[in-house]
Order: C-alpha cells, then structure tokens, then sequence
DNA sequence: TGGGTGACCATAG
DNA sequence: ACTATGGCCACCC
C-alpha cells in the first residue's frame, strides 16, 4: 500500500468504503490499519475530516457501542443521526439500533 | 524538541 | 453494576 500516504489519509479512504446504509467502529478501522489501540486517532483524523477535499463518511463511524459520540462534532448536531436514518438506520437518542446488523467490519470485507 | 491532545477501548477498583 | 484511570500513537503548537 501506499505507505506515503498519512495515519488520516488511511483513516479518510475505509471511511469512504464503508457501504451505504452501513457503520463501523473507529476501533475497527484502526484494528484494519494495525493499532487497535490507537482508536483514537481514528476519531481525531475524523476531527480533520472535514479539511479532506473529498467528503468523509464521518457519520458513519461511530463509537464500540453503537453510540453517536461524535455527533457534536458536526455542524449540525443532528446531521449525523439524520444522514444515517436516510441510509436507513435506525438511530434512538444517539444510539444505532441493530447495531450488529449494519456494522461492517472493514478486516473482513476488506480482507487482509 | 517536547509536550499536550483526542469523536476510544480495556482493565481495575 | 458503574466510575475512574491507563494506554496508545499520530498530529499540532
């Protein structure tokens, strides 16, 4: 892979892979690029997202819960929960319901 | 250069 | 059961 290419540019790339209608885990994404610990950049490159030219699924990424953390982050508060119940997922009080159902895990449809 | 930071995750109390 | 703290590592000042 192109090893030039930055943590976040990494980080902005499976964003964009992630499926409609689909979410995942900034530990996921950062288990996919070798440091699950280092989730947290994850979500820092997310903070970024938004100096990327192209746009980034952020409202896709959400926390091991299921849960909006970052929906703060947003110009909007509620952009996040409203552009994933356009994708059609359900989203109660900052939360994905089915979560297990729409998550997409980038290690397995990825492939190593 | 060094230290602080962060939209997390995991473990311990 | 919940709360508190540690760790981790790339990026910014």
């Amino acid at each position: 892979m192109a090893a030039d290419e930055s943590f976040f540019k990494q980080v902005y790339k499976v964003a964009r892979l992630i499926p409609k209608g689909r979410v995942t885990s900034y530990g996921a994404i950062a288990k996919y690029l070798g440091s699950a610990q280092s989730s947290r950049m994850v979500g820092w490159a997310m903070n970024s997202c938004h100096s990327e030219k192209e746009f980034v699924p952020a409202h896709r990424v959400v926390n091991r819960n299921g849960l909006l953390t970052g929906k703060h982050h947003f110009p909007e508060e509620n952009a996040m929960q409203k552009a994933l119940e356009k994708e059609g997922i359900i989203v109660i009080q900052n939360q994905i319901q089915n979560f297990e159902k729409v998550f997409w895990n980038p290690r397995s449809e990825l492939e190593l």
